[in-house]
DNA sequence: TCAAGACATGTTATAAAGTAACACTCATTG
DNA sequence: CAATGAGTGTTACTTTATAACATGTCTTGA
């Protein structure tokens, strides 16, 4: 994805240019690892990615009300599932909610940027942040594998 | 304290030593602050300070049964948010869990290398990754002010 | 073509984590 | 000693996440 690889996006850029290259490159990705991206998954990437602040996964389940009829939650919870296995979704842990990833490269660290004035979440992807973590890691003799990076403050738009 | 300062803690170190200096250390930080460490809050801090791995709200709940009768869940959350103020106990988003903080030194950002085998906790208190975080946060138009760093892997015990 | 198996979804119920609201206690302190 | 404020008790509830089992639906190879 373009839009989002440099910090934050651009306040009214438009959004739905992300959405569309999202879900084409999440296509293609699935295609590619002959893993299949039902409706259901389709549906859910869509609403999360629709939004540039994360959602809880009860968010996304009001958003899939379809004909007055509401799914359960675990339907979400196995789309989110998938889609995080696949690395089209994050998820972020410190606010228990889930965010698209707006980038189409492969394997990066999850590293975030979460506004907490306008919710904006952005990655940061630094990969000296994550070769830092590694290194003193394993000078304190710990093998790390997964790290988790979430960042909380105030986005160049919201700053003073 | 002492014995976790550097890395991981020795495997079979007398941890009943951490909790007395956990403890005594409390004691003296909360009455420099003139804030108070109520029984309730210093038996929370016992419970979380006796684990080396952390705990869930409603494991330490169980721990606090007197004479057959349970506290509310209520009861736990307000003593952990009053330790948590005070730097004394973190919060380990991507567990939903507690660890005591096993230093007596002041302000120190939130980092954590959790082990997958032994569940075991340390603080990697990394000014190097905090630093660059905080740089390269910037450097993405991002004024950073809390920073939730969790890594996940093997310590050098469990280490191959 | 159709049975077997694997993957995906539906349905119901429940577990786990966290909070709201209000009443009561108890130690200050003015 | 009344008033204040911090701490706790009690009850009920919200939010987040998962278990267990039934049902559907693709694929593939006999």
């Amino acid at each position: 994805m373009v839009t989002a690889k440099q910090g934050f996006p651009e306040r009214g850029h438009d959004h739905a240019d992300c959405l569309t290259q999202v879900l084409s490159n999440a296509e293609t990705v699935c295609q590619q690892r002959g893993v299949r991206l039902t409706p259901q998954r389709r549906r859910v990437l869509e609403i999360v990615a629709g939004s540039h602040s994360p959602l809880g996964a009860y968010d996304i389940l009001e958003q899939m009300d379809f004909a007055g009829r509401r799914s359960a939650p675990i339907t979400v919870y196995r789309a989110l599932d998938f889609l995080i296995e696949q690395g089209l979704v994050h998820r972020l842990a410190s606010l228990n909610a889930f965010a698209a990833c707006m980038h189409s490269d492969s394997e990066h660290a999850a590293q975030f940027l979460i506004c907490r004035d306008c919710r904006t979440v952005a990655e940061l992807k630094s990969r000296r942040v994550s070769r830092t973590i590694q290194q003193d890691a394993e000078h304190a003799g710990f093998q790390a594998d997964q790290q988790v990076v979430e960042v909380t403050g105030t986005c160049r738009d919201c700053g003073v």
